[in-house]
RNA sequence: GCGCCCGUAGCUCAGUUGGAUAGAGCAACGGCCUUCUAAGCCGUGGGUCGCGGGUUCGAAUCCUGCCGGGCGUGCCA
């Protein structure tokens, strides 16, 4: 259920009734303050400018209007004119009973679905994955589990860098190690930077080897069948090597969600072919460009775009013109989310609106760019290993283990190694990733160890602990969460505001799926841990008086492990039932 | 030069698209464990929302001019 939809239903139709504009909005939010209720209705200022009338004269007719009989205890005309609604504990109460004994906690799937493309991660092969790839694979995932959660039709677009050049002299290079190497030619393809190192070397230096990786290029292009099985494999192996980091991360790509640039090849000529038809593509220079009024030069004249080099090679832009046309035209998509970092802003714009004037993605269609700036460092700089090298993301990941490993170490508990080696990967995962989910930053941020490992404050592992905290209750009464019942009683102001908090998870799930936002998520479990441990210090569940109160109380911790464990799992972060 | 993004507490970040006295966490300080997990809870201090104008009942949010930072800007992706 989302209250906020409900009262915003309500309280326009009172704003209409007491006579505003049809299409009048009511501007219903959540209170910025307890005293002003729970809930704030801002829209009858503007609406009483539009009637030229006095605003406080018109909120008390759309309070004569409104009927929140079951919902609201009180509500009341302040200041210039808001109108501040009080939820009635008792609507509280029956709405946290129906989501206790709901597996979706009340969470409606929406009434529309859509067929939502979410391109993200795309690492390129033969290349180890780094810093670089951990938001866009961490926070895309997250959009695909909410949307997919929600009821959308959701596509995994691993867009990789697998098409180029440089796979003449990967190619080459492959065909040396396995002639040396035989067998082993997999193993040492481990390091598939130093592999990535050494063809370039080989290219650079050894002039022979170079002309071969010149003609496995051509070959590669024109689809010769030997160089195509090479190619497949350095794929492969990429792959394979990544797929262990999406694992370890609780990442949900797998090989059949890789749409690489590879995908899009026999697209780009007929396209080339087609913007020259349609007259947005012009020779200039041995190139082939498209020039947008909408993007200036140096000069101030309209932007030229090259679509095609002067020696016939394609440029990524007409890849991603092919791919948002593929995307549309054959998977049907309704809306395309793009998690791709900030410095390729323009250059999308460029496609789309290239896109828009060859009309091959129809306005309808929403593409959006989920910006993210750089990683940087605590000192403010770019990410770097001590040499000055990229981080690598499974040394990042180990590393955290490491730190999780250590931290658990110095607490006192009677775990067997195997569950604090369990415990120190989910605390370890979950803190990496909750870093990244938790902010919502455009441009560049800063990742710093001591802040997702502080164990404190807005972190995954306070997230974790206190879920741990709910399912302890249940193991020392010896039920499951499910087989509580009875009526539920809102009266302590810490149950009023756990109740409330625990009713507001559709609004937050919303938000996340409307603006691709997951950091909306992590601060509204973040609430939900606090509003459960204030109630957890101020109100016994087991050890209260009377069994009614006792079952209510079990009720809502109930709830409050469901709403943490769906929530979490939306954000792709492990639960753990002790810590 | 032009374009895009950004500037909020000592630090890391929010701020529901124009709403009331700008919020969290960390760090600092003070309380709370023989009682459901103290990786917790309760409390205190901390702000010229980069600076100046403007728009209006109301601006961190919109417009404008500066200052400062990041990124992009024709044959890599």
């Amino acid at each position: 259920m989302n209250i906020q939809a409900l009262l915003a239903d309500k309280v326009t139709q009172a704003l209409v009734a007491a006579g505003a504009p049809a299409g009048s909005d009511a501007h219903v939010r959540r209170s910025a303050k307890r005293q002003f209720g729970d809930y704030q209705a801002n829209g009858v200022m503007g609406a009483a400018k539009q009637l030229k009338t006095n605003p406080r004269e018109l909120a008390a007719k759309v309070v004569e209007a409104l009927d929140l009989d079951g919902i609201a205890s009180k509500v009341e005309v302040a200041g210039p004119g808001f109108i501040n609604i009080h939820l009635a504990p008792e609507f509280l109460a029956e709405h946290v009973a129906l989501a206790v004994k709901d597996e979706r906690a009340g969470i409606a799937k929406i009434s529309q679905p859509q067929k939502v493309v979410i391109d993200y991660s795309a690492p390129n092969v033969a290349k180890e994955m780094h810093v670089g790839h951990l938001r866009s694979t961490i926070i895309g995932d997250a959009l695909v589990r909410t949307l997919e959660f929600m009821g959308d039709d959701v596509v995994r677009a691993n867009h990789i860098g697998d098409w180029g050049t440089q796979f003449g002299m990967l190619i080459a290079n492959l065909e040396r190690v396995e002639k040396e190497g035989g067998s082993q030619a997999s193993m040492e393809l481990s390091d598939l930077e130093g592999f990535y190192r050494e063809s370039k070397k080989l290219y650079d230096e050894d002039e022979a080897f170079a002309e071969r990786a010149r003609s496995y290029v051509v070959k590669l292009q024109g689809g010769d069948d030997y160089c195509l099985a090479m190619w497949r494999k350095l794929v492969d192996i990429t792959m394979a090597s990544n797929q262990a980091v999406y694992d370890r991360l609780n990442v949900s790509l797998t090989n059949e969600h890789i749409m690489g640039e590879s995908l899009y090849n026999e697209y780009l000529a007929p396209i080339v072919a087609d913007l020259k038809e349609k007259g947005l593509a012009v020779e200039d220079d041995g190139a082939q460009v498209v020039f947008l009024d909408e993007f200036k030069n140096k000069d101030g004249e309209p932007m030229g775009v090259i679509i095609q080099k002067r020696d016939g090679g394609f440029l990524y832009t007409t890849t991603d013109i092919a791919c948002a046309k593929y995307r549309y035209e054959v998977l049907g998509a309704d809306r395309v989310l793009y998690f791709i970092d900030s410095r390729q802003a323009q250059h999308l714009q460029q496609v789309w609106t290239i896109c828009a004037k060859a009309q091959y993605v129809p306005e309808t269609v929403s593409l959006e760019h989920h910006a993210f700036g750089m990683m940087l460092g605590k000192d403010g700089k770019p990410f770097k290993t001590r040499t000055g090298g990229t981080v690598r993301l499974v040394d990042l990941l180990d590393e955290a283990l490491e730190r999780a490993t250590n931290l658990l170490a110095e607490r006192d508990n009677d775990f067997s190694d195997e569950q604090r080696a369990e415990i120190a990967e989910a605390v370890a995962m979950g803190a990496v990733k909750y870093a990244d989910l938790s902010k919502n930053r455009t441009t560049d941020y800063i990742f710093d160890w001591d802040n997702m490992l502080s164990f404190e404050g807005n972190t995954a592992p306070y997230l974790q602990y206190a879920y741990t905290r709910v399912r302890s209750v249940f193991a020392k009464a010896g039920v499951a969460p499910a087989a509580v019942c009875g009526d539920v009683i809102v009266e302590a102001e810490q149950e009023k505001i756990l109740a409330t908090t625990l009713l507001q998870f559709e609004e937050a799930i919303q938000a996340v799926a409307k603006e691709g936002t997951p950091h909306v998520l992590c601060a509204y479990l973040y609430d939900v841990a606090g509003a459960f441990s204030s109630f957890y210090e101020a109100c016994p569940i087991l050890k209260s008086e009377d069994d009614a109160l006792k079952a209510s109380r079990l009720q809502l911790a109930a709830l409050t492990a469901k709403t943490m464990k769906i929530g979490l799992d939306l954000l792709g972060i492990k639960v753990l039932e002790r810590m």
